[in-house]
DNA sequence: GCCGTTTTCGGCCCGACTGTTTTCAGTCG
C-alpha cells in the first residue's frame, strides 16, 4: 500500500468525523497526519515492517495514528473508518465539495431528509426544501444548485499531475517497453479526461496482460489484442493502453495526440496533396504506398510542415504558422533559472527558507524569491508590516554563499477589496519582489474587479500579478474582469503576469496568455510551492506557457541573475 | 489525537463574511 492511498483513507475518515461532529482537535490531528504521510519520502508500509524502526518517531504520528497505520496496511481499513461508514454513506463525502455546504449542513440534511448524494441534494434544492431547515434560505439553494452544476462539469476530469503520475507508474510497470502518453496529457491540457498510452517494443501484447493485472487497476473495461481499457485507482481514471508496431508508431502518436480539430485540418491538407493520413501512416492515394509512419516528425515533413509541438495542436493557427515558418521557438523547462513564488513556514508553507533554497538549487536554479502571505490571510499566518520588514532584513543580512543560489526577499501581498495593498508602502519598499494576489471577495461584479486590479497596479512596488484569474481547477471558476484592459495596463507599467504552475491552478491559461502577450505583457512562471516537492511542478507551468505560444524571452525568470535583478527586482519609485 | 512537558494533562489558529437571523452559526480561506 502506497502512502498516497493510506493518506486518502485517513483524510476521508477525517471528513466523515467532521460531519459526525467529533472532537475538532482529533480531526486536526488526523489531517495533520495526512500531510505528513503524503509528503514522507519512505513508504509507511516499509517502516512498519522494519522491527528496528518506529513510525511514532515521525513528528505528527503518535500511538493512535500508528495503530491506524498498522490496521490499514493489514486489512485496507481501520476501525474508526468502518464506524463512520456505518453511520454515513461514502457518497456524503462528495457533498463536501459543494460550495456553501459544510459538515454541519450535511449532517443536518442527512438527519432531516436522508440526503446523501449530489442527486438527492439537487432534488431537495429544486423542491425548495433546503430553505425549511434552520438558517438556510433561498439564496443558499441557488448557490448550491450553481455549485452542483460546476461540480458535474468537472466530474470525470483529473488534474494533470495525477494523470502524469499514473502514466509514469505504468511506464515503470511495462519497462523495458517504450510507453508514450498521447492525448491531452501530451498536449499539456490542464485537466485530463482519460489517459492514452501508446506502447511499442518486442512482445508488446504481453503488456496488456501486465496492465490489466496491475494491482492499481480497479475495473477492466475492455481487453483485446491491441488495446486494453481500465479504470485505475479508486479515483477511477480511465486508461487506454494501445500496443503498436514500430512502423506506425509515429502515425499513432500523431493521431492519438490530437487534438481532433488539429487532426482534421491536417488530414485535409494531406488530401490536397494526394495523401491520406490515419493512425497507421501517411499513404499516397495513387499507388497506396506508405510514405511515412514510424516517425512523427516525418509525417509533418511529408506534409510540407515543420514538426509542431503537441502543446500547440489545438487548431489555434498553428498549422498556418507552421506552413509560413512562423512557429514560435517555444520556451523549455531548461530555460527556467529561478522560481519566484513560494512559501515557507513563516506563513503557510511546510518547510524553512533553507530547505526550499536547497531543493531549488538541486533543480539547477540561480535564484528564488520567498513570497509568504500578507496579514489579510490570517489563517495562513500572513505577515504584518513588522514581520515583513524583519524578514527582508534577515534575508539581506544572511550569508547566502552557503545556500548556493540567490534568495530574494518577497511577499505575496493580498490585494484588498478596494484595490489597496494589504501592507503599507514603506514595508513593501523593503522587499526585493512584491507579488499582488486576490484571495478574497472573488464574487465581485466584473467592472468592480477590473477597478480593483487597476488600482492595485498603482502601487509602485507591485511587480507581478499572482494567479491572475483566481481559478481553482475542477473547483472554482475564474473571477470575471476586463482582462484585456488589465493586461494592457500591466504591460504599460512593466508589471508581469504570473503563470502559476500549481496543478490546482495553472493560471493563466493558454488563451489569456496569448491575449496578454498581444498586449505587450511579460510573464513569470512560478510554482507557488508550499513544500519542496512542489518545486518540480514548474514543468506544468512551462507546458501552459508553451500552450500560450511563449518563448524564452517572454518570461522574466528565464533571465540570468543579473539581468533578472535589473528587470524586476529592487526599489522603484514608479 | 499529538505534543511537550510545570511527566499526566492542557493547549491546540483565526478573522470576516454570509445568510440567516434579531444575535449568530456555519463556511471560507
Amino acid at each position: 500500500m502506497e502512502n498516497q492511498e493510506i493518506a486518502r483513507l485517513i483524510a476521508e475518515t477525517a471528513d466523515l468525523m467532521e460531519i459526525a461532529a467529533e472532537d475538532s482537535f482529533r480531526i486536526r490531528s488526523y489531517r495533520n497526519a495526512v500531510t505528513v504521510i503524503e509528503g514522507y519520502p519512505e513508504r509507511m508500509a516499509d517502516i512498519l515492517k522494519d522491527p528496528a524502526r518506529k513510525v511514532t518517531d515521525i513528528p505528527g504520528i503518535g500511538k493512535g495514528i500508528a495503530h491506524v497505520l498498522g490496521e490499514i496496511v493489514e486489512r485496507g481499513s481501520f476501525e474508526r473508518r468502518d464506524q463512520m461508514l456505518e453511520k454515513y454513506p461514502p457518497t456524503a463525502l462528495e457533498m463536501l465539495k459543494i460550495q456553501g455546504l459544510g459538515p454541519k449542513s450535511i449532517a443536518m440534511l442527512f438527519e432531516h431528509f436522508r440526503v446523501s448524494t449530489i442527486d438527492d441534494l439537487e432534488r431537495i434544492c429544486q423542491e425548495q426544501k433546503l430553505r425549511t431547515l434552520p438558517r438556510m434560505g433561498a439564496k443558499l439553494e441557488e448557490k448550491v444548485l450553481r455549485s452542483i452544476a460546476q461540480y458535474r462539469q468537472s466530474a470525470g476530469r483529473f488534474h494533470i499531475d495525477f494523470a502524469d503520475r499514473i502514466a509514469l507508474e505504468i511506464t515503470e510497470l511495462l519497462a523495458p517497453l517504450k510507453v508514450t502518453p498521447a492525448g491531452s496529457l501530451r498536449r499539456g491540457r490542464e485537466t485530463v479526461g482519460d489517459l492514452d498510452l501508446l506502447v511499442t517494443g518486442p512482445d508488446a501484447t504481453s503488456a496488456l496482460d501486465t496492465f490489466t493485472k496491475w494491482t492499481r487497476v480497479h475495473e477492466v473495461l475492455a481487453k483485446g489484442v491491441n488495446k486494453a481499457s481500465a479504470k485505475v485507482g479508486v479515483e477511477g481514471l480511465q486508461v487506454d493502453v494501445r500496443t503498436l508496431p514500430d512502423e506506425s508508431y509515429g502515425a499513432a502518436m500523431q493521431y492519438f495526440t490530437g487534438s481532433k480539430d488539429h487532426n482534421v485540418v491536417l488530414r485535409n491538407r494531406a488530401l490536397k496533396q494526394g495523401l491520406t493520413l490515419n493512425e497507421y501512416g501517411l499513404v499516397r492515394l495513387s499507388d497506396e504506398v506508405k510514405v511515412a509512419g514510424a516517425d512523427e516528425a516525418e509525417i509533418y515533413s511529408m506534409l510540407g510542415l515543420p514538426w509542431i509541438a503537441p502543446e500547440l495542436r489545438e487548431n489555434h493557427g498553428e498549422i498556418d504558422a507552421a506552413a509560413e515558418g512562423r512557429l514560435p521557438v517555444l520556451l523549455e523547462l531548461g530555460d527556467m533559472r529561478g522560481d519566484i513564488h513560494m512559501h515557507t513556514r513563516e506563513s503557510d508553507g511546510r518547510a524553512s527558507l533553507e530547505e526550499m533554497a536547497e531543493n531549488a538549487r538541486a533543480l539547477g536554479y540561480e535564484y528564488i524569491a520567498i513570497t509568504d502571505h500578507s496579514k489579510a490571510l490570517a489563517m495562513a499566518n500572513g505577515l504584518d508590516e513588522e514581520r515583513c520588514v524583519n524578514f527582508a532584513r534577515k534575508v539581506r543580512e544572511m550569508d547566502q554563499s552557503q545556500l548556493g543560489l540567490r534568495v530574494f526577499s518577497g511577499l505575496e501581498c493580498d490585494i484588498r477589496k478596494d484595490g489597496t495593498m494589504d501592507l503599507a508602502d514603506d514595508a513593501l519598499a523593503e522587499l526585493d519582489l512584491v507579488i499582488g494576489s486576490v484571495h478574497s471577495y472573488m464574487n465581485m461584479e466584473s467592472a468592480e474587479m477590473t477597478d480593483r486590479l487597476l488600482r492595485a497596479m498603482e502601487c509602485p512596488y507591485l511587480k507581478v500579478i499572482g494567479h491572475p484569474t483566481g481559478r481553482v481547477l475542477l473547483h472554482r471558476d475564474a473571477f470575471p474582469y476586463d482582462f484585456e484592459r488589465v493586461a494592457a495596463e500591466a504591460a504599460k507599467r512593466g508589471i508581469a503576469m504570473e503563470i502559476n504552475a500549481s496543478p490546482e491552478r495553472l493560471d493563466l491559461h493558454a488563451t489569456l496568455i496569448r491575449i496578454a502577450k498581444s498586449k505587450g505583457c511579460r510573464f513569470t512562471i512560478s510554482t507557488d510551492a508550499h513544500h519542496p516537492k512542489h518545486l518540480s511542478n514548474m514543468r506544468y507551468g512551462v507546458k501552459m506557457a508553451r500552450r500560450g505560444w511563449l518563448e524564452s524571452k517572454d518570461v522574466l525568470n528565464t533571465l540570468p541573475l543579473k539581468e533578472f535583478e535589473q528587470a524586476l527586482v529592487g526599489r522603484r519609485t514608479g
